[in-house]
Order: structure tokens, then sequence, then C-alpha cells
DNA sequence: CTTGACCTTCCAGTGACTGGAAGGACTATC
DNA sequence: GATAGTCCTTCCAGTCACTGGAAGGTCAAG
């Protein structure tokens, strides 16, 4: 399978496949033209790698539990843990998302939107308050 | 003032200071040895881009805010307008990771987190079912 | 006169791709 | 066998918003 056929078999683009084999994630092998030839062991690795990283997780993130994956001596702790560490994160993230959220839905809500100068988002901005 | 105090007085590192005024975004003068020279004015500047990269705007938002700040005969609309999209393309990201918590935190509540190998989130990587 | 803290510029690296150029390989058609 | 078009290859550069570090100039204190 060449690599556009493998892009489409996982639903990552070509140049990332690419990438990934450039990191380390994946070895595929290479046919005589120089080619690389994707089995289903390489499919299952990008579509592996897919899901991961659609769930957020980093590349660095995405190798560790791909060796965990492959290593059938694994202990599930360990990907328990790196899933609660970056759902840990994604909380983070969320709350800070939902920080600048309040804070900028209440200023669009104080400005007028109009054709007038007046504006207590750059207010807020200059000044610092939350506006009000 | 000198670039260290602008920063304690603005709150962003030096290092981001010479970057923004690398891109544009202010203009401070020099003094006689070359050393920057940051007076109310720049503060104010440095102050109000703290303020909108702390909402999240990207840095050319920040430079059209930041344009219409300065600008007296603006019409808020346009302010709004940019605050709004922001607003919209915050949404999206919280609903993104929201969906990706739910799947994680399923996952993450399914895996037992021992010592065997048998694990939920990585069979869920692998195969694509949401676990259950 | 030296020490140490500041300042300057410039270059390189981050994360995770993405775009594009230059060129080789394969397939189909004439 | 020539040609066209689509694939594949590698390599280099760019994205975003910084951040780190090297090499060197400046300034105030002792």
């Amino acid at each position: 399978m060449n690599i556009g056929d493998a892009a489409k078999a996982s639903g990552l683009p070509s140049k990332t496949i690419r990438y990934y084999e450039d990191i380390g994630l994946l070895v595929p092998p290479r046919t005589a033209n120089g080619y690389r030839d994707f089995g289903p062991r390489e499919i299952n690795i990008l579509t592996f790698l897919a899901r991961a990283r659609a769930l957020g997780f980093t590349i660095e993130e995405c190798r560790a539990l791909l060796a965990l994956w492959q290593d059938t001596d694994r202990s599930s702790a360990d990907v328990r843990r790196i899933a609660q560490t970056h759902l840990e994160e994604i909380d983070r993230k969320i709350a800070d998302l939902r920080d600048m959220r309040a804070t900028l839905a209440h200023l669009v809500h104080c400005c007028a939107g109009d054709d007038r100068p007046d504006c207590p988002i750059l207010d807020s901005l200059a000044r610092g308050d939350p506006a009000g």
C-alpha cells in the first residue's frame, strides 16, 4: 500500500505520515522503487496515532502510548497515568478558556457595536477593569 | 524607563517586548546609548497587549485592536466584530475540549490502572470504539 | 578597576505540522 | 516509443508566539 492509500485508510495526510516517520513513530518498509510500503501493522499504528492525536495527546504522549501498546508486558497503570495527566491538562485548558469566555462575553455584551467610537471592550483592555 | 522596568510594569517578559517591537506592535524610542526608552504611552500599549493576549486574541487581532484603540474615529462595531469572532473561536475550542474530555474521562474510568496489561484505553485507541 | 547587573543584536529551537520546489516512478493513451 | 498525468521521493522553508542562549556593549557600586 502506497502512502496515499495509507493516508485514506488512516485519515492522516501523507505529509503527516512522512513526518511521523521522520520523528520515529513508525518505520514503514520500502519497496524496490523506494516507495513506502504500508501493511496492516503500519495502518494500525497510523490509526492509533490519529485517534490519540484526536484526543489531544501530544506526540510524546502518543509515542509513550504506542510503546505501551506494543509492550504486552505493560501495566495498565502506566497507560492510565498518562491519560489521567492529560485529562487534568484538558481540564486546565477548559477552565482557562471558560474564564476568557466569561470576560469576553461580558465585554461583547456591553459594547454597542455601532458607528460610534465609545467601546467598553477597548476601555477594558486599556484600563484593566472588567467593564461595566 | 528601561526594558526591565517596562517588563515589570506591563507583566510581559523583556524578550516578548522585544519581539513585539520586531513585529511592529510598538516602536519605543531609544536613548543615546541605544537602550529602548519606555514612557507612559509605551507602557499603555504593552499593558493593552498583555490583556488582549490574556483574553486569547491572536497577535494579528491584537494589532487590529491596537489600531482601533489608537483611532479615535473608529466604530465600536469594528471592535465588537473582532471580539465576537474570537468568542466564537473560543466556544469552538471549548466544545472540542469537552468532547475530548468526555471520551477520555470515560476511558480513564474504565481502566483498572493496575499491574495487568489489559487496558480499555489502548483498546479504544487501537479499535476505535469508545470502550465499554 | 573590577564585578555584576543590566542592555544590545542575532541565531536557533519549540510543536506539529504544512506548503512547495525539484525530480524520479508508474500507468494509460496515442 | 513518446507523452501526459498522477503518484512518489527528498529537502527546505514557513507557521505561531514566543523562548533560550551566545557574544558583546553599558552602567553603577565598591
